[in-house]
RNA sequence: GCCGGGAUAGCUCAGUUGGCAGAGCAACGCAUUCGUAAUGCGUAGGUCGUGGGUUCGAUUCCCAUUCCCGGCUCCA
């Protein structure tokens, strides 16, 4: 079944759906019911709050009416009529939507005694919608408009095939035992205080290691590749943010605090930051492109009910890095960046999807700048051969932007790496260079970040490994397990030895059965697991158990050290 | 921020129609010294999220508040 097809098939449940909700709950008022990436959903508006065990009945009473295999017929009216149907009825929102419509004629479906105002098309007959189940409830407002009444909207979804279905339900309960909040838990990662504040973060020695291991990654690449570290405080005066307008049009997400009777901002982003490095001398065209990095921690207030888990917080570090440059330099910048964001994703084994946002309504500098960066931002794309959707208006105000969504190993995407060309803060702070002529010249500047925020990418990354870190990264990544504790010097003596290599071990030292411990390192997702006993102790080995392999046989410790070395090269 | 649901031991959860608070896992102790996913016995652990109210008595009922969960809106 093609994609048309499909949607066509959850659109037509979503109307069985609202029938069935009308048969049981007389008096409900009906508003939009489309179908959506997973399935579909439907609006009511209900005096009375729906409970689990209503969509239980919701279910049941869908499965009876497809059982009846009703016609969906279509039905042509003009919009007069449909609207004075529609009041009859007492759906107001169906007539708000009507007679927003402009269309003098107007499309309205039925099966049985239920119609509804839709552009359609449908199924044939309510019989051909098989394999469908009704999921949730949640509330959502009216239109997507905040100051509107808030509807109850119930989710369900559909498939042509009860195959195609299970595997969805399946899909579902995999990515619920993969929630990073789960896992980071399970896993002692990380934890949020409520007498700390919500939405922000404290990393526990084992999500501290992933979190450092992930940013001395960055830090390497980005040096490899000519960018050069900077560092900036967290607080500045709100005359900085004046200048680079924040205040204006981003305070609503700003931390302010006043000290000695001056007004200071924590900061909500790291560009201003680096333009007064940039500014701290005269600039000559010779020294472009500056490219400077910091993994630049930033506090951003956020809505309570937004916050999730490392997904979406208060406080989070950015793997950021500001690039200042000639205009006829921006091309190659923005390949290499494109070449470094192909790299690092690779590096974690995400597929993804390239968008390309143009100019906004509203916008700052002039169009022929914004032709130019978004003719080269395209260009770059197709240098490197890159397939890319084009988001018309969806830029930044300051400058077009590329976005890059990850897909994860369930084939979810998340909001990945962005290269954002950016003419305003360059005037705002009077950024210049000296060109060849010796004449002043305004440099063009690029934000772009690989990782995003840590935060958010460390929580995508455990969902995408499930927990079971790669060796490089594994808080853990070498489990010794004495089988009794006779073995323990010897166990102690490996430790030290695969210690000074480097590597991250824990000895298992409790009064346990091997089993035990076995399972706990299971548990735990450690790579790799050693046993010593006394056939290692005599022959000066190791006997390996891989997390995922199992019992991979006794090596002596240059073997087990080559393979250690061998899967943190590959990143295995 | 909005709508709805929640908060009981370190974790996962049961329970009280208002009358001394429960289990498993983890921790600790003792025994056991064991070969690839859980050894046995015992001990300790709680202002039942916080603040008010109703009541002879509240973990239970009511109100407020904080935080969490599912969505909406917004976003890195």
């Amino acid at each position: 079944m093609n994609e048309t097809n499909l949607e066509t098939l959850r659109h037509s449940a979503s109307h069985v759906m609202a029938q069935a909700v009308q048969e049981l709950f007389p008096g409900v008022k009906l508003g939009i019911g489309p179908a959506i990436e997973n399935g579909f959903y439907y609006d009511f508006d209900l005096p009375e709050q729906l409970t689990p065990e209503d969509l239980v009945k919701i279910e049941k009473k869908m499965k009876h009416i497809i059982k009846q295999n009703h016609k969906f017929e279509r039905v042509e009216m003009k919009k007069e009529e449909a609207i004075r149907l529609m009041e009859e009825k007492g759906e107001k929102y169906k007539v708000e939507i009507l007679s927003e419509l402009e269309a003098e004629k107007v499309t309205l479906y039925k099966n049985a005694d239920f119609v509804d105002l839709c552009r359609g098309p449908h199924v044939e007959t309510t019989g051909k919608i098989k394999a469908f189940k009704v999921l949730s409830i949640a509330g959502a407002y009216w239109r997507g408009i905040e100051t509107n009444p808030v509807m109850q909207r119930i989710y369900g979804t559909a498939f042509e095939k009860k195959e195609d279905l299970d595997k969805y339900l399946e899909n579902l309960e995999e990515a619920k035992k993969r929630d990073h909040r789960k896992l980071g838990k399970e896993l002692d990662l990380f934890s949020i205080h409520e007498e700390a504040g919500t939405g922000f973060v404290y990393y526990h020695p084992k999500g501290a290691t992933v979190k450092n291991t992930l940013e001395n990654f960055l830090k390497e690449e980005n040096l490899k590749r000519g960018y050069e570290l900077v560092s900036i405080p967290h607080i500045a005066k709100i005359d900085l943010w004046n200048t680079s307008g924040h205040t204006n049009y981003y305070k609503e997400n700003m931390y302010f605090m006043q000290i000695d009777e001056q007004d200071y901002v924590v900061k909500p982003m790291n560009c201003p930051g680096h333009i007064l490095i940039y500014k701290r001398k005269l600039t000559s065209y010779r020294d472009l492109p500056v490219r400077y990095f910091e993994l630049g921690t930033v506090y951003r207030y956020e809505k309570s009910g937004v916050l999730h888990g490392l997904l979406r917080v208060r406080g989070f570090t950015q793997d950021d890095a500001h690039i200042f440059c000639r205009l006829d330099q921006l091309e190659d910048e923005i390949i290499s960046v494109l070449d470094f964001i192909h790299y690092i994703m690779q590096v974690f084994k995400f597929d993804y999807e390239v968008k390309l946002s143009t100019r906004p309504e509203k916008y700052a500098g002039t169009i022929e700048n914004w032709d130019k960066a978004t003719a080269i931002l395209e260009k770059s794309l197709q240098d490197r051969n890159v397939p890319f959707e084009v988001d018309p208006g969806e830029g930044v105000f300051y400058g077009p932007k590329i976005d890059v969504k990850l897909k994860d190993a369930l084939g979810r995407v998340w909001q990945g790496p962005t290269v954002q060309v950016d003419f305003n803060l360059p005037q705002r702070f009077d950024l210049i260079y000296t060109a060849n002529d010796g004449s002043k010249q305004t440099p063009v500047m690029v934000h772009r970040a690989i990782l995003g925020s840590i935060e958010r990418f460390l929580g995508a990354l455990i969902e995408h490994y499930a927990g079971a870190f790669p060796l490089w990264l594994a808080p853990v990544q070498v489990s010794l397990l004495p089988i009794t504790d006779s073995h323990l010097d010897y166990a102690d003596k490996i430790a030290q030895q695969l210690q000074q290599r480097g590597f991250r071990v824990e000895i298992d030292k409790r009064n346990e059965k091997i089993g035990a411990k076995i399972r706990n390192a299971q548990l735990q997702k450690i790579p790799y697991m050693l046993i010593v006993g006394d056939k290692e102790l005599e022959s000066e080995t190791v006997s390996v158990r891989h997390r995922k392999e199992g019992d991979l046989g006794t090596k002596n410790i240059a073997e087990i050290l080559d393979q250690l070395c061998q899967d943190v090269d590959n990143r295995a």
